[in-house]
RNA sequence: GUCUCCAUCGUCUAGUGGUUAGGACAUCGGGUUUUCAUCCCGGCAACGGGGGUUCAAUUCCCCCUGGAGAUGCCA
């Protein structure tokens, strides 16, 4: 039997980390298996569906280079594969098993359930959820209630007595009584679009869903799920809920965590290839060993017994190791072709950027490579070259420990050998300048940090002389010049 | 409240009835370097508690504790 996973995501906000996690497992272990990786659109909560929800789902899965076997856009011999557009067939399978017994119509309004459940809270009742007030109507109250008009709902009959068992892959059995089952769950909702409960079973009956992974949020249905597949008679499909993915207080992920949303990490610069290397890791792993996988590589290797069982907290810190890792990976070309976005946001260069431009960035690549951690740090980080700076101030243009006048010296000996630069080489200068700390005393650092400062405005920066470079001599040389001025003033004031 | 699940360094994890309990991130220290970063070397750091079973439990069983999730006409 081939194996038949799905991700069945509904469209009611941005995919988020927890979400592609769960498609990324289906995905591999479809992949590993020789199977098929099914997607499906529920969308049968018609207030919280959107269309933007789509297109980020869609965008999304592209950006990681997740292609689905069957689903919307690429079809398949079970779809439709959009539940709205399989709202028939929920209404037969609910009123099968209405007419057998299994289900009933709830006449009960929102209100009335609003109230009940705050008056359970209140007593802090035992009985929590529905009191099954519509189970037991007799054939003369139903009548009544669909004469006058009332809306209905339809409920699961869940059974009073006994329990209710399930095999998960990872979890081993799980039971519940039938009594500590959600009390008779809606079905189908009163603008007739059925519940997620209803419209996976039915789904994933008719796909052929063989195995389904899932959070283990949904372990509490897994019981009503198996009830509800033995109510239609069907054969149950092999289970396995993933772990899910909390946020650093050991709550679930959201928002208030940092970004969640996929979309934002890729804003932000963060490469695919990181992002799905590293949520990979959280709840699987191969060995003690390894830590780097392609996609490629993990729609081989992945593997169900190599899943966790316990929760796992996603650490920003350590995503952003990977992300530095896959940038240090790229080839300069590659590189600058990602960054140009970022250049252009910043204004740095035109949109689209000229051949002169496209250059420079190639020539900046190398510089940064190895400082980026994601693709936006390269905005702050060559500001300077792009941009007029300010003046540095006095206190900034010091090195630790060193006073104005000598620095003074040493930035204007540096300058004369500066000047020199492009008859006489990066090499000869630089021995130059260290011999200059040498005459003066002081350390290397004392005549090369006021340097920095001066061309780059900060204590931090690319090498310097390529950052001379790329500046451009004449621009380099005149915040020199502004910041020997800079010095000479406040050693003359002194 | 009730139900279900989970439990190895701060975090992700490897692992075994007998191990100096291994790796990675983070952190700290050192080296390379004109800064930062990269890179290299090293340090700190874990089997939640109590009972069993056993010659021997981190490993198997039970209880407790702790954490999480579910308890919707959301998925």
């Amino acid at each position: 039997m081939t194996v038949r996973v799905r991700y069945a995501p509904s469209p009611t906000g941005l995919q988020h980390i927890g979400g592609i996690r769960t498609a990324l497992f289906n995905y591999f272990f479809a992949r590993a298996q020789k199977g098929k990786f099914i997607l499906r659109i529920e969308d049968t909560d018609q207030e919280r569906s959107s269309e933007e929800a789509l297109e980020d789902l869609y965008a999304t899965l592209e950006w990681l280079g997740v292609e689905w076997d069957e689903g919307p856009i690429v079809g398949g011999p079970h779809g439709p594969y959009v539940q709205s557009e399989r709202f028939e067939l929920y209404q037969e399978y609910a009123e099968k098993l209405v007419s057998e017994g299994k289900a009933y119509r709830c006449y009960c309004t929102s209100e009335r359930l609003e109230k009940l459940r705050a008056e359970q809270i209140a007593n802090k009742s035992e009985q929590q959820g529905y009191d099954r007030h519509c189970r037991d109507l007799t054939q003369e109250e139903r009548a009544a209630l669909e004469q006058a008009g009332i809306p209905s709902v339809i409920r699961l009959k869940v059974p009073l007595e006994g329990k209710t068992t399930f095999n998960d892959l990872l979890m081993g059995p799980i039971t519940r009584r039938n009594c500590d089952i959600s009390p008779d769950p809606v079905l189908l909702k009163s603008d007739r679009f059925p519940t997620y409960h209803l419209a996976n079973v039915i789904d994933d009956h008719m796909m052929e869903v063989t195995h389904i992974m899932r959070a283990q949020e949904w372990i509490p249905s897994g019981p009503l799920h198996i009830l509800l597949y033995e109510a239609f008679g069907w054969e149950t499909p092999t289970y396995c809920h993933l772990p899910m993915v909390m946020g650093s207080d050991g709550q679930k992920l959201s928002k208030r965590h940092g970004s969640t949303a996929v979309k934002d990490f890729r804003r932000e610069g963060y490469l695919p290839e990181a992002l799905l290397n590293y949520v990979s890791m959280v709840g699987w792993s191969y060995d003690s060993e390894r830590e780097f996988f392609t996609k490629d590589e993990l729609c081989e290797l992945f593997s169900l017994e190599k899943i966790n069982k316990s929760p796992g907290i996603f650490d920003y810190k350590k995503l952003l190791w990977y992300n530095g890792h896959y940038i240090r990976e790229k080839s300069d070309a590659e590189l600058a072709k990602l960054l140009i976005p970022y250049l252009e946001a910043s204004s740095f260069i035109k949109s689209p950027p000229s051949q002169e431009e496209i250059k420079r960035v190639n020539e900046i690549v190398p510089l940064v490579k190895e400082r980026l951690k994601v693709l936006s740090d390269v905005t702050e980080l060559t500001r300077f070259l792009f941009e007029e700076i300010a003046p540095p101030q006095v206190e900034e243009l010091l090195p630790k420990k060193q006073d104005a006048p000598t620095t003074l010296k040493a930035l204007k000996g540096a300058y004369g050998y500066l000047k020199e630069l492009e008859v006489e080489g990066v090499e000869a200068v630089e021995a130059k300048l260290m011999e200059l700390a040498n005459t003066l005393e002081v350390k290397v650092n004392g005549v090369f940090m006021p340097i920095r400062v001066a061309v780059t405005g900060s204590h931090v920066s690319p090498p310097l002389f390529d950052s001379i470079r790329l500046l451009g001599y004449e621009k380099a040389f005149s915040r020199i010049e502004r910041a020997i001025n800079i010095l000479e003033n406040e050693v003359h004031n002194e």
